[in-house]
DNA sequence: GGGCTCGTTGCTCATGACGCAACATTAAGG
DNA sequence: CCTTAATGTTGCGTCATGAGCAACGAGCCC
């Protein structure tokens, strides 16, 4: 009946469906009941009374106009107690700015959820040919630059997580085999940045570095991505020195001691 | 059963349990199953059932150890469309940062949230008394200088809704009467900007101006917040001169033009 | 090893979630 | 102003889903 086959274990279908309303909000901005009925494939009167209690806890409002809902302040509200991530990306925000409008590329943040990476900032140069926002995407760690950045410096539980599954490839050039990404990542931690040439996307190419907290810890991974044609494998070891500097200065604001 | 008694009509019980295990972690950061089972006044099978959703959607993650659970970075995300919001307290964070930095006071930028207004930035400076952080924190409109502001400069409408239910007392000096609070806002309008003198909190006084929008409209408040004996009614025209020139800046960040 | 606590799963049942139908509200057009 | 259509909201009845109990497994401590 969901819109969202559940091969897994039966879950509260109540609660995935008002989940999904929050979804559907995050994505369409405003919508109306019988709107949110028809997505959700459920009856009006059924969307109706989840949005009810949604909105009395704040997670949804209703607009101006009688019946359209949108995300509400308590959603902002829940995330401002993710404090570490947030702090990060107000720390990263200026460094990445600036390195963005420098390079002309693109330039994220990410960090470690769970086994995957997730980008928390993004920063746009003029160059830039993306208008993808990566800010919330997961992405696979054993393709991208942030994520090889993640795995080399993260605890050997999550790495052995991450290669006992089976490793996906998205191109031709994707690393699968177990033997060429642990080599990969010995050369990530001797090197001290990593790299993607067309891991991940074919014709996208990345370098990061890691960013370090108050403890030393590697807590994030700062990145610069651009076309291949333009981010080519000659110019890594100059952008590399970029993003380390960049990577350095965060770690500074975060309070890592070099 | 629940432990927040609801007094309006009935709502979906388990999505509003599910809501309830959202909060609960905002508040402890960390919980176990059986302690949030138990904090929810449910059977522990049931709290796990519902953090299973929640789990699946990513809203909430497994620390390290198993079993404890925190939120996770669906709400981040979720969040992160809720872009105006977002996109004001990116713009206003470095004026804020510099105007606290300058006065050594608090500062917050808030919204209208309803008929409520809330905090969505706070700076501190270094003469900064208070280790309370606002930060999605609602405060009633009628007693602080932000909340003034928000209602001077709101559709009538607004007003009106506030208006017609009682006016809460929070301390001697609170306004609680409706002509005098009208005056007060008519003050606020002709003036330009508001203040509030241990009306909220016995020994806190605040300034605050309106922050605009391209469309020429109020979108916010930012205030200045301090102890009465150093941010003293004397001084109020005097740090309403500096708040006033912040709140303008913020105003053409955020494309207003005067 | 035993005891305790916590997380997870299977089972059962009754109650709460949900769909239908009716009513209320709003907006647009004649 | 009236009519129509669409959407929001509410009451009712049904049954499937949510929830509690009990059992089991895992981990930790003595």
């Amino acid at each position: 009946m969901s819109n969202e086959p559940e091969p897994g274990p039966a879950l509260v279908q109540s609660v995935d469906r008002a989940l999904s309303i929050l979804e559907i909000l995050a994505r369409r901005r405003n919508a109306g009941v019988t709107e949110i009925g028809r997505e959700l494939g459920v009856h009006k009167s059924t969307a109706f009374r989840l949005l009810a209690v949604l909105e009395s806890r704040g997670f949804v409002e209703q607009a101006q106009e009688r019946g359209t809902y949108r995300l509400g302040l308590g959603v902002v509200r829940l995330a401002g107690t993710v404090a570490a991530q947030l702090d990060l990306s107000r720390q990263g925000h200026e460094v990445c700015d600036r390195l963005a409008a420098d390079l002309g590329e693109t330039v994220n943040i990410a960090i470690l959820d769970g086994n995957r990476a997730v980008n928390i900032t993004q920063s746009r140069g003029a160059a830039s040919v993306t208008s993808y926002n990566w800010v919330g995407r997961q992405t696979p760690p054993h393709a991208t630059s942030s994520g090889k950045v993640l795995l080399a410096f993260a605890p050997e539980s999550v790495r052995a997580a991450v290669l006992a599954e089976p490793l996906e490839r998205f191109t031709p050039a994707t690393l699968t085999g177990v033997p060429e990404l642990t080599a990969e990542l010995d050369a990530v931690r001797s090197a001290g940045w990593a790299s993607t040439s067309e891991e991940y996307e074919v014709g996208l190419n990345a370098v990061a570095a890691p960013i370090r907290g108050a403890a030393g810890s590697v807590i994030a991974a700062l990145s610069v991505s651009g076309p291949a044609y333009r981010l080519d494998r000659t110019a890594f070891p100059e952008i590399a020195k970029r993003v380390i500097a960049a990577a350095g200065e965060v770690s500074g604001r975060m309070g890592f001691m070099a």
